[in-house]
DNA sequence: CTCCTTTATATAGCAAGCTATGTTTATTTA
DNA sequence: TAAATAAACATAGCTTGCTATATAAAGGAG
């Protein structure tokens, strides 16, 4: 009668998903003042890097899906974060830019976001913080090869 | 010039974030076949440790908001894994119990769980596992401490 | 006993994920 | 070159999460 093997607070999965719920509630606290959310950012990081870019590169960046993107995106352009020119090349593309507002908040978002890091991993060591980059990156292979396959 | 100090994929955040869908995704896959869906989860441990509880009482053991549950329990109603009966003692509760189809999944989906857990964590020692469920339930202390402040 | 407050649950409305499918333009092939 | 295929993006429809608010029943204050 051993029941309750199954323990949610020693299950990786159940403490991934409370995790990043919790990582994602942090960054809106943080960034919602600026007009920002969290989905929001990968897609920012992209483009501060480099505009003009087309949505398919961002696809290939962001480990998201198309649709996804795609409609984070319309979110972004209604938020007066992005705007999109067609191609002159290719009649399917647009290109995606910043506008001024998102550009000029990149220092403020970015700090928003490594201080959420910080809270986070407040009490690590910067051996232990590398160790748990390293165990996430590890999962996040494993589960990705078993995905292909 | 040094642009692009924050790299995604040295960033805490970014990385639970993308864990956490690796685990929900290949968790559906596996239980998907069951009638299940991964939302589903936690209330089905909770229930299959004990049934007949209230929605408060699930409420305080599942780490999710009121409103998220009131409507899990909603599709869970509605698929055929919960059944409400109202309370005598009190017209405003309804105590839940799970169906016999539900009962009947505990073991599979179960399994389930675990082996997607097994996946994620393939390739890591013993040590490496306690210690990386370590980091992670210290991270979620740390930014519920800090949700308070 | 009636009114006010609290408690339990539900609903509205949104974001960010996903899969599946549509639409439009380019490209390839017969 | 016309028809078929592929590629880029959009849309539909769903789940799971959130905050904020509504509703209904219970309990407490006067």
């Amino acid at each position: 009668m051993q029941e309750m093997t199954f323990e949610k607070d020693s299950s990786a999965g159940y403490l991934a998903n409370h995790m990043a719920r919790l990582f994602a509630a942090g960054l809106q606290r943080r960034i919602k003042p600026l007009g920002l959310a969290p989905g929001q950012f990968p897609a920012l990081l992209a483009l501060w890097a480099k505009d003009g870019r087309t949505q398919k590169e961002l696809v290939q960046l962001l480990d998201i899906e198309q649709a996804t993107l795609a409609n984070t995106l319309a979110r972004m352009e209604r938020d007066g974060l992005i705007a999109r020119k067609p191609s002159e090349e290719d009649g399917r593309v647009q290109l995606i830019y910043l506008t001024e507002r998102a550009k000029a908040l990149q220092s403020e978002a970015t700090q928003a976001a490594v201080s959420q890091n910080k809270v986070a991993l407040d009490g690590f060591s910067e051996d232990e913080i590398d160790q748990f980059l390293d165990f996430m990156r590890r999962a996040i292979s494993a589960m990705q090869i078993e995905d292909q396959a």
